[in-house]
DNA sequence: GTCTATAACCTGATAGAC
DNA sequence: GTCTATCAGGTTATAGAC
């Protein structure tokens, strides 16, 4: 039997992928969870905490699974700036479904929470993304040496952005292709996504070079 | 003095983009337009139909914009196929602040509508996206004829998250760059958001051609 | 740790006078 | 069209027995 905490993270982490976080009751998610209303309030303190608690609970290894994928590229790579492609891979690979063991239906709520009002990304994702920047920029920058830093920068802003809209968009894909291709198909997402975002990476730098 | 209608419209948009749907009440929204809590039904018929107006009010001049864009675009190009540069233009540019007239808080309602639980995209966007999919669609093809159809729908798909992402993100790219970069900076977003894009856009296609 | 019961409050929607 | 007053129901959070 698994224990009462857990069960309320894993259904809550169900229902607000589903519904939204304020469209979510606590008590919506303790009958799904099958455990009382009050063991919420007992375990975490609030609503907000059970979804603070949420994030860093997926975050954390999914992170830790990044850094070990880039250690690899950087590995194989044997000193030489590394494949773009690769650095893609590595950095989009964990949060897309299948990519990292255990998370279910985290990749939604990563996607909604970048656009998300009420100070969630800094307060939940922001401390945990400080090695991530650090070395997956430095990687980048290595990698892409005709960009300037700022260049860089919006680059990767936008990578976020076709990943999160990858992982949150409701039938967008299926939409507008009238049912030809659908964003539940992990393996092409992935190969179109980083094929996509290697050739904007790789797009010539806006400014002159003397 | 603005009609009552106008001035509901008005401030839920303001506060929808800063506080989100669900966090904002038909209360602190009359209290915003100085008008009285009855109004909203009576003039809508309920905080769902709202913002269903609201989206509408907006999309329509919006995607009218993208078209004459679009028109002028392929009458430079005078029967050849237009530069791709000059595609997403027209398809970005309208979204974005200062791209069209008169709209304020939209865009940031529209990027986080993507991700939206609740169906929001297919009942409010979606029926009013016929045009600009045949349109752009066709455009995009004619200018990248090594692409596979379905290749150009997940790019478009990809695009698409790009856009969002700037219009909706809430400090992500300050956060990365360290304050380097602002997302607040029109043109910048405009001109980076094109190159990246294009170079997504025209990255050789995943499928051998025989 | 787990339960019941309830406090304290806020919500969208409406009835009915003007 | 605009107002007041209110309904009916939901919400989070907690107090206190076990």
């Amino acid at each position: 039997m698994i224990d009462t905490k857990t069960r309320i993270l894993d259904a809550a982490e169900r229902l607000f992928a589903e519904h939204g976080f304020d469209a979510t009751s606590l008590r919506a998610i303790t009958k799904e969870a099958k455990v009382n209303l009050a063991s919420v309030n007992y375990h975490f303190q609030s609503k907000d905490a059970l979804i603070e608690a949420l994030f860093v609970r997926r975050i954390s290894p999914l992170n830790d699974e990044r850094i070990r994928m880039l250690n690899e590229v950087e590995r194989r790579a044997a000193g030489a700036a590394a494949p773009i492609e690769e650095l893609v891979d590595a950095f989009v690979r964990p949060v897309l479904p299948g990519g990292a063991p255990g998370h279910h239906s985290i990749g939604i709520l990563l996607g909604r929470m970048y656009a998300a009002p009420g100070g969630l990304l800094a307060r939940v994702i922001a401390p945990q993304m400080d090695a991530i920047r650090e070395r997956f920029g430095r990687a980048f920058r290595r990698s892409l040496p005709g960009l300037e830093a700022e260049e860089i920068f919006w680059r990767i802003h936008f990578t976020i952005g076709a990943l999160a809209h990858t992982l949150a968009s409701r039938g967008l894909l299926e939409f507008i292709s009238r049912g030809m291709c659908s964003a539940a198909d992990a393996d092409q997402a992935r190969t179109q996504l980083i094929r996509f975002v290697t050739g904007g990476l790789r797009a010539p730098s806006l400014v002159e070079k003397p």
